[in-house]
DNA sequence: CCTACCGATCGGTAGG
DNA sequence: CCTACCGATCGGTAGG
């Protein structure tokens, strides 16, 4: 892993690609005009293509960003010896624990990486299979040692990975209830529905 | 309700519709164009013109199709005389069935609103949040009888919808399993995480 | 980092 | 339903 990012060590274009998330979650990717990030940004179009090749790129330095950390929590998990109904809380923290707290970022990648363009694309779909696959093979493992009810893995995986993506309502009316006890309750009902 | 639509009796703007939500769900909203539209549907994009007032109108009628479908189905819901937990499961087999018979307008809805412009935009949030509302109502109903393990209703129904929104992601990879599966496995997951 | 500007594409209209 | 066309806006570049 690269340096840790503090305020002051980061770059312009680093300010750029987090202005962008923002812009891009509340507009859309298609939306969202590169003369809006300038004024956000506060310069003129022309200035941002200094620091930045094209606006596709902002998007895939989002979408990776979210993409490596998830890969990288489940070279964590795997490697644990704790039980798989262990392992999938730990994911599922691990997410709930996302959305709170990177919204942005990671709301991007989950919705606007179809405006990736190739080799990105492919990429992106690829690493996200692959990442589905190995929450599924945590899954059926639990199910081959009775930890979990039978059920389809795949299913699950996407039940759970959606369910999440939903906090994005509760981030619209923010209100009635704190993170914490957000991420116990989804945790509560999710695991609760793996359980024999 | 009105008349039942048969192939035979649907009008040219029944068609451009439904096209439209194909292209939408394909392309996003902003992202597909008017003369793609009108490529499918097999006239010049100018011809679209006689049939429909602007893009925006094809949007609203897909969104609220699908609103005016799912209050319908609520309000049934509410008045048949049956336990929380079977009126829940009732409304999410009616969300999953929805997914996957009418994917390309339910995904539209969904994933679409935000471009509707108002008042269309403020009519279509204050019919999502009452429809929550009512849903949340009867899982605190199903609470109270002990019926329904005690969480916060409004996550609960939160995850539920997500869940089945991830339907999505079965769409794009037809063969593992068929929908009648799909729907099964869900609901074990999804009701079995609020049963006591 | 700015001014000035480009070609492409957009939703939509006039007129027949 | 088509041809012809409009003004607006887009992502991006040249040149300083």
């Amino acid at each position: 892993m690269g340096r840790i990012k503090t305020d002051s060590n980061l770059t312009r274009k680093d300010v750029i690609i987090s202005k962008a998330a923002t812009l891009f979650r509340e507009k859309g990717y298609k939306a969202a005009s590169m003369r809006e990030l300038a004024d956000i940004v506060g310069v003129e179009a022309a200035s941002l293509y200094n620091h930045i090749k094209s606006k596709s790129e902002l998007l895939h330095e989002i979408c990776f960003n979210v993409a490596n950390r998830f890969s990288h929590i489940m070279d964590e998990v795997e490697a644990e010896k704790i039980s798989s109904l262990e392992k999938i809380e730990k994911l599922l923290r691990f997410h709930i624990n996302g959305m709170v707290h990177h919204f942005e970022e990671v709301y991007v990648s989950d919705r606007e990486w179809k405006y990736l363009s190739d080799p990105y694309l492919s990429n992106f779909q690829n690493q996200r299979r692959t990442y589905r696959k190995r929450f599924a093979a945590i899954i059926e493992d639990g199910i081959r040692k009775k930890e979990i009810k039978k059920i389809d893995p795949t299913t699950a995986v996407l039940i759970m990975l959606h369910a999440i993506s939903g906090i994005e309502s509760w981030h619209r009316s923010k209100q009635k209830i704190n993170g914490d006890e957000l991420e116990e309750n989804m945790i509560t009902i999710l695991v609760g529905g793996l359980k024999k």
